[in-house]
DNA sequence: ATCGACTAATGCAAAAAATGCATTATTATG
DNA sequence: CATAATAATGCATTTTTTGCATTAGTCGAT
């Protein structure tokens, strides 16, 4: 059975004529109805019901429409990976990272990166649900940074480096590092924090913070972004939590205050990787880190 | 891109020997040499070293082996469940239940489906870990009984009916449904049960119903199958939990003592279903629950 | 070093399949 | 009833696939 004859069918599934779907794909109006013949034949499964007049689609056609468009797209995404494995360090790889390393590790890793592998092109991406387990095994990730351990017998893990968690207040706020002295002195502050209610890694780590201190933070924003964020706090809409790596974002009329938490950065890969530029890529990452360390 | 070439290749992954792949699949070498050129040439990506003598794969080969084979098992799949579609009435349901109503509900329950759709064709499996949900969403079973209601906007549930929850003993145990009074009697029992770290509905069931009992039974031996765990009871090796529906198990030399509690059956299917077999098989067993409710 | 056995690739001719043009057959519309 | 629309089909042409026979490397035994 032809692929090709399935994407036709796509097509026309969509189109509903064969006329104009001959020509979305190139072929003549002849050829896709006997295209169509033949997969059907091949199949033994009426799809389409044709008057004279009219086409639509049998209840076997819309359940083969639904799975099959799935079912190619995943093929096409296993074909490009396979392209990757197969052209090594001049393919490419896909990361994925928190917002938070954008402003200083993330940028020194692709400068370090770029000058060991200068041929490897780099997909990056900045998940919202972090969900960075899932992006490994379906390859829809190749190396992902996370806040993180993901502990699966079929990833590989490697701790970075560890940061203090800073509270973020404006400029002209009361508080200082100095005068600081437990998060309890902040119940009647308000909060913009990322989505308390989700399940990445942060947004848990947070909502272990404020239970230890035994307090609801009110939360007046939330935003996923922490860029967004952090311009809210320094337009003095309220305070917030994060990572001490936002200090690099250059914000205006913000301070930053650290707190005795710290959080890790991971970095996490799938094990017995096919694409050999994997490799190359973590022992880059870790080498970064210690240069970042050091810094 | 052919399908047939896919599952060429993916034989001489196996094989890693043309000749003999070629016999395999019942084509000449020649052809089967070509067919793998032009999958290399059209993906653009080479899946095999070979040097004359031998042939192996390449890193995305091997990558490639192991991605398709999934997908072309999914392929088949789909292909076979858009038959079912297709035929309708004269096709098939595959139908997962319970070990407990293997007895009295599901006969009675097939009786009926048969007269009303002879020529309907039934596959029967009984899932060791229920995970019916994912099994319906899959397409690996079509209408699922079970113990729990499937909390899935696109997956309908009915509650077929509900039963006590039942102590069982062996016959010469003093316990007996007069003389019993609260489940805390039995701290000192031996219990053989259906494993009580398991996911399963019926489990947490259990876990909880001891909870609420404020006890931890002691637990002999643990089996998923409630057939062997009424013949260990019957052999005197302890006693166990069940729906009353084993009853009509006719085992020999057992009690059944009916508890307060009651479980329920309910029947899940996908909404939306494009086999509409599916809904005639949902109303007949909507109408079995009547007649076995009435008996 | 030489020979023989083994194995994947290739030249070639025959067979099969796909393609597009022109045409047909059917149906909806005015 | 004429017309426009549209999917199927006959047919000649082109392209692809197939298997046989052969070639060309490679390994191992002598």
């Amino acid at each position: 059975m032809d692929l090709q004859k399935i994407r036709y069918f796509l097509v026309l599934a969509e189109e509903l004529h064969f006329w104009r779907t001959a020509e979305r794909v190139f072929i003549s109006q002849s050829s896709l109805s006997r295209h169509m013949q033949a997969l059907e034949e091949e199949l033994g499964i009426r799809l389409l019901e044709r008057d004279k007049r009219n086409v639509k689609l049998t209840d076997a056609g819309k359940f083969l429409q639904q799975q099959w468009r799935v079912k190619v797209r995943e093929l096409d995404h296993i074909q490009s990976q396979a392209k990757k494995i197969s052209e090594g360090e001049a393919g490419g790889v896909s990361i994925t990272y928190p917002g938070s390393i954008a402003f200083k590790f993330l940028p020194l890793f692709l400068d370090n990166l770029n000058s060991k592998l200068p041929n490897l092109k780099i997909e990056l991406t900045e998940p919202n649900d972090e969900n960075h387990e899932k992006l490994l095994l379906d390859y829809k990730a190749d190396l992902a940074f996370g806040r993180d351990r993901i502990t699966n017998s079929s990833i590989e893990t490697y701790k970075l480096y560890a940061e203090p968690v800073c509270l973020i207040v404006p400029k002209a706020h009361w508080l200082t590092q100095e005068n600081f002295v437990s998060l309890k002195d902040l119940q009647s502050e308000r909060f913009i924090l990322s989505g308390l209610h989700q399940k990445t890694f942060f947004a848990s780590f947070l909502r272990n913070l404020f239970y230890n201190y035994d307090f609801e933070p009110q939360v007046l924003i939330e935003s996923d972004f922490g860029g967004m964020i952090l311009s809210l706090v320094s337009k003095g809409l309220g305070i917030t939590i994060l990572p001490s790596s936002f200090s690099y974002a250059k914000a205006e009329n913000v301070r930053f205050i650290e707190l005795d938490e710290e959080i890790g950065l991971y970095m996490n890969w799938r094990k017995n990787e096919l694409n050999k530029a994997i490799e190359r890529v973590v022992e880059c990452g870790k080498e970064t880190a210690m240069l970042y360390s050091e810094m």
